[in-house]
DNA sequence: CCGCTTCCATGACTTCGGGTCATAGCCTCC
DNA sequence: GGAGGCTATGACCCGAAGTCATGGAAGCGG
């Protein structure tokens, strides 16, 4: 009944198609190789400018500046502001690396031991590396709702984190339920781990941007213990086993039993 | 060691104390009712606007003409645009019902199943009332991270829907664990509860904005005890009895022995 | 009833930043 | 070396947020 006004599909066309079209160039076969570096240029200069200022503090002429190139220029390669910055997005996302990408002996643990590992790592991946975290931090929560909305197709495509592989991963090893739909499983891990992170990332990138969670990375090491016991009562099976290491425990063999 | 550049305090200065300054009028001590009444005009307006076309697409001359007002006018009763929306949010959101609101029937049965109350209704709320549902999706998704940051902070003072004093209420009918800290619950709560009425909401209000979740009506029923199921066994005791009300359940009262 | 003060509405004006376009240069291939 | 089409350029446009000097209205003291 009501009328929701969103610009509809042809809205990134620009965007996707810069994304979508290979080499539609005359009859050479081969790409040309300016194009594509100069593209990577300009997204990376735009990453840290739209890290360091935040989406609409980002002046396109300033990236431009920075390149030494003409403002015009970057409106040849990228649609948009919005075009170029969802280039960035996903540059920045694509950089994460999947859960299943843990050491050997971290992914023999299991399921859980494998999130606490992630978690674990969460401030340190930060501080090395914290251009792209702010872009998915920006993406998330500091654009428009229609590019928001490309934002999320691209995430459900692309599933950088590799959740459906890593939930079918703890299915199979029966460290997940399996008496639930596996989008359930998906969506809630998703919805708890990106906010969960959020709030241990923004104390450090963005004080104030998440709610509660005052404390200091002493009762880290805790908020984590208790957010991963949540999460196995959750969704885990009741081996009950990952839960508490109560101190640190050894016996971690009898897991693999396969369901 | 990284630049985080966000204006500091002074940003909404306008805003804050537009919302924090009473009467500071001559020697009157009564307070001007013009002033009063011509702010909720424009913010009632307002909020239609930015309903039907997302923050960046409302325009300040539209809801100006559409109030037959000089555009300038508002800037003199909100200091810029943000400061209007952020006036905006705060009225939707203080319009949403508080979760300890349901009725006295509903109460008596237990936390999840007033959490599975409100989760039935979404749905015919958001028909009734879409506009401040629409706002309050454009506020969390569809703004500057600044914005976003201030309206954290008003969620976080104000916490419209009121979890503190529901979770408190769970947690002393001995529906929720013990062992956890309140805040971890609250937050588990809030992140999910979220994203869950989101998933619901947006396949009205903005289809394709949140991930997965195709289906109807038919499934919602289903997916909704299978949420509650999850949010059970993650921060409920385990009476395990509100879990699976198995085909349509009378025996209600059990539950009533207070832990 | 008159001047005075304070608030408020006005709309023309400024500023600023995203986006455009005609033009010129350049590269590759024939 | 000529042709055809990419690509860079920067002056320009446009739209929208935000400003400000002005005039008017409403109350107050005398």
């Amino acid at each position: 009944m009501w009328v929701i006004v969103l610009t509809p599909d042809h809205f990134m066309a620009g965007v996707s198609t810069s994304a979508l079209t290979p080499p539609q160039y005359r009859r050479h076969p081969v790409q040309r190789p300016r194009s594509e570096g100069k593209r990577l240029l300009i997204v990376e200069t735009a990453m840290r400018h739209f890290a360091e200022h935040g989406y609409h503090a980002a002046r396109m002429s300033d990236i431009a500046s920075g390149l030494e190139i003409a403002k015009g220029s970057i409106f040849q390669h990228f649609k948009s502001k919005d075009g170029l910055f969802f280039e960035v997005y996903k540059k920045a996302v694509r950089s994460f690396p999947p859960y299943l990408d843990a050491p050997a002996a971290v992914l023999q643990k299991g399921f859980f031991e494998i999130l606490r590992y992630w978690l674990a790592r969460t401030n340190q991946m930060l501080q090395e590396n914290w251009v792209p975290y702010r872009i998915y931090l920006i993406g998330n929560y500091g654009t428009d709702l229609v590019l928001r909305r490309e934002i999320n197709r691209f995430l459900v495509a692309e599933d950088p984190y590799g959740w459906a592989a890593f939930v079918h991963y703890g299915v199979s090893r029966g460290d997940l339920r399996s008496d639930l739909d596996i989008e359930m499983i998906v969506s809630i891990l998703e919805w708890t781990m990106d906010r969960f992170q959020d709030a241990l990332l923004t104390e450090a990138l963005d004080p104030g941007l998440f709610r509660r969670h005052g404390q200091v990375l002493e009762k880290k090491e805790a908020r984590i213990q208790q957010f991963l016991d949540v999460l196995q009562r959750a969704i885990g099976t009741a081996t009950a086993e990952t839960k508490r290491p109560s101190t640190n425990p050894k016996p971690r063999e009898a897991k693999r039993k396969q369901r």
